[in-house]
DNA sequence: GGGTCAGTAGCTTTACTCAG
DNA sequence: CTGAGTAAAGCTACTGACCC
């Protein structure tokens, strides 16, 4: 039977068990579970949640009579995001609107296991693909693609058979295609692409704009009922011109647009009286944007009001 | 890694019963 | 007779095992 704890994917668990305390335990793992939960959930509160959940789990149990706590660890933020999920999952089925993941913005101020993420270029796009797929395809996804595990190692996490686990992983790619889980490209490309996106929008620039999107450019909005946005998905270059330009007409005067690290992507955030009301992050197809995420749910903005 | 197939769970539709 | 509630049947999607 192959150990998880062999991976090379969370810090080395030479001695774990000997560890002064848990506070030794919890700074030295945090950051790899929250990136796990993160992944799974698209949430950073959720994520949080769970990272003290499973580290309040470890609490519960003597930590030497625990072989690898970091193995422990991993099994237990896994299957607690797969439960989470599956009840967000009834909740999304009634979430008005779009459902896109919280953004991470890189700034002074945000959590250090949020900058993880920021530097692992974790695209809101890739996370939104991920919503295709139930919560164990997603964990399984996750493991094999993102962080190589081998299929007896995703077994054992899981609580099921190897076999199984390589079947469930061949069917979440067919639903997610071959998008590879980092964003990849040129980034000072996408950056100018940002930046000529940012330019449209404070001229009006339609021309501009036709230019840099491409053909089935789709912008997809969250406002989670509690902000105005459009409910579907806008498809298409002509109808998102046409969306452009009725949005044009309405953006207040006191709204600045800033260039933002979104999710470790080049992306966009405006705010006005120094808070963020929308975070844009988008999807590049090489010189062109196929994808814009506008993220205005409140709820999913509140954690970067720390951010400076 | 992926195709196939049997088993299973969950959802929808239909038929039936019973009270008002 | 009608409408509400419930059980049974049918269908579909998902899951896991086996095989190439």
């Amino acid at each position: 039977m192959p150990d998880v704890s062999e991976s090379k994917h969370l810090p080395p668990d030479d001695d774990m068990t000997n560890m002064a305390d848990m506070t030794e335990v919890y700074s030295s793992y945090k950051s790899a579970l929250f990136s796990l939960a993160y992944r799974m959930l698209g949430s950073v509160s959720d994520a949080e949640d769970i990272v003290q959940e499973a580290f309040l789990n470890l609490n519960q149990v003597s930590l030497h009579s625990i072989h690898h706590v970091k193995s422990y660890l991993w099994k237990v933020t896994t299957n607690l995001s797969i439960d989470f999920l599956r009840s967000a999952r009834k909740r999304r089925e009634v979430y008005v609107g779009s459902w896109l993941p919280e953004p991470i913005i890189k700034g002074k101020g945000a959590d250090p296991a949020e900058q993880v993420i920021a530097n692992e270029e974790l695209s809101i796009a890739f996370l939104h693909l991920l919503e295709n797929l139930n919560p164990v395809e997603r964990a399984v996804f996750l493991l094999r693609e993102v962080y190589s595990y081998s299929y007896d190692e995703i077994a054992q996490l899981i609580g099921k058979s190897p076999d199984n686990s390589r079947k469930i992983q061949s069917r979440a790619k067919q639903k997610v295609g071959d998008l590879s889980p980092k964003a990849g490209g040129d980034r000072s490309k996408k950056e100018k692409t940002v930046r000529d996106f940012m330019e449209v929008v404070q001229s009006n620039n339609i021309e501009k704009l036709l230019s840099i999107l491409s053909d089935d450019f789709t912008i997809y909005s969250d406002g989670g009922g509690k902000a105005k946005a459009n409910l579907r998905p806008i498809f298409g270059i002509k109808r998102a011109v046409a969306f452009f330009k009725g949005v044009y007409s309405k953006i207040p005067s006191n709204l600045i647009v800033m260039e933002a690290d979104v999710n470790g992507q080049p992306g966009m955030i405006m705010k006005a009286d120094d808070q963020i009301f929308y975070v844009l992050a988008f999807q590049f197809d090489n010189d062109k944007l196929s994808a814009l995420y506008n993220i205005v749910n409140p709820e999913k903005l509140k954690h970067l009001k720390k951010l400076k």
